[in-house]
DNA sequence: ACCCTTATGCCAACGCGGTTGACTTTACCT
DNA sequence: AGGTAAAGTCAACCGCGTTGGCATAAGGGT
């Protein structure tokens, strides 16, 4: 690669683009989320982004190593954005829920970027934050280390499927969208009763429930089996480690 | 569109291509499923499977209506080899655990197609069928039918975004998936005791577990969560109905 | 057994994508 | 004030999905 690209904080000179923007990381991520929001979660392109910036495409290559570590860094926004929107109120599973909840909807504010990398794992700063914090949670409830990592691991790789799979859905097109919506109360309500008894029998049920993300109820069960296992460890006395 | 897709089914005259396969629906999905597995996720391209079939890429026109319907037949493909590696033992319970799995390790025999594909609601006869064997399950096992429509939501969104999540994973090439795993060794384990106590704390059991799926303990929590729920149902009376 | 129809495959081309290498300009350091 | 190299620009490359027009041969009707 010729180009090389500058980290940062080691940027120094910020010469304006022809049309007088002044580019930052900063800018182009925001700019990003912009792009994808007018225009798809396949929309964002490299000459898109420079348009949108005014400043030609190839510039991004000055920020970015290629649009796949643009991409990274969109979703560390986002992660980042969770964390902040977040409080701890010291209950710890109010806590997890609300750090859930915030994660699941910070990715949803942006389906067409969290569609495109919600189910990749950056390294970057504020998520190795999110994870510290998640961490902590579980281990001040007084859950041992291999329940707490155990609890880490299924909540957020929970968090971040939800997250990906219920973006995916919003960010299609609008009749896209409406057409999939659709499908449970025209083809899944239209299925003979003699060959499909059970959605027959459901169909409304489904047409109702379908649409709307199934994370919460699931959120909410592991939340409860985590604390019924904390619960009945302080009622055997903390014997068990694993 | 000028070209007109003919139902399979429809299909009388198979011109051999000029190198001499002869093209169906069937072939075309399997040899998708190797080109994907040979060339990684992305490397799934009309002009690729094309040589790969031995004919030209437009042809691919002529049974599909483009790469996205391509994908959800792919999708469909392997919903419907799950369904076929599953038999009914008859215990609700243990009938749900294995169909789950089942589906998301389908999913996960071939990481660069689900990637593409698991995200994606197909409506397709053999995911019907799916649905249909699910829905079933659940209410023979008495559920009310408003239970066993949300748990049906959850088990197969729950399964179907682990499927996703997991199947990314694995769909990365050789060198950034190790390149993945090896951050929870690398840069987790390396993190300053100071500003990360609870990561520092847990870094060898993170390490440990990061790299396989969490779908398993979640799964098992939603089971037992249901499990839970209908025997406090049983023991009430069936006087509730949601 | 032969046509005729038309399904099916092939070809060439279009516009758009990411990315790169060589270049110009200009902000900053000395 | 001048030199340097960072930052922005330009033109080009190659691969992508997709399309319209064309060639050809499969298979039904007679």
């Amino acid at each position: 690669m010729a180009k090389q690209v500058v980290p940062e904080t080691a940027r120094r000179r910020r010469r304006p683009t022809r049309q007088g923007t002044v580019l930052s990381e900063r800018l182009i991520v925001e700019t990003a989320l912009r792009v994808l929001r007018e225009h798809g979660s396949g929309g964002l392109t490299a000459r898109r982004l420079g348009t949108a910036l005014g400043a030609d495409p190839s510039t991004l290559y000055r920020y970015f190593g290629g649009m796949d570590e643009l991409t990274r860094a969109i979703g560390e926004e986002l992660l980042g954005r969770a964390l902040d929107s977040w409080s701890a109120s010291g209950e710890w599973r109010a806590d997890l829920r609300a750090l859930g909840l915030a994660v699941h909807s910070s990715y949803l504010a942006h389906p067409q970027a969290a569609a495109l990398t919600a189910s990749r794992v950056t390294g970057r700063p504020r998520e190795i934050a999110l994870d510290e914090t998640i961490l902590g949670i579980l281990r001040s409830a007084g859950f041992p280390d291999p329940a707490a990592v155990r609890l880490y691991h299924a909540f957020i790789d929970l968090s971040l499927a939800f997250a990906a799979l219920d973006a995916g859905a919003l960010a299609l097109t609008e009749e896209a969208r409406a057409a999939d919506e659709d499908l449970w109360s025209s083809t899944y309500a239209r299925l003979p009763a003699e060959s499909f008894p059970h959605i027959a029998a459901t169909a409304a049920l489904l047409a109702a429930r379908m649409p709307h993300s199934a994370y919460p109820v699931v959120l909410d069960t592991l939340l409860a089996g985590a604390a019924a296992e904390l619960s009945a460890r302080r009622r055997t006395g903390l014997d068990r480690e694993d």
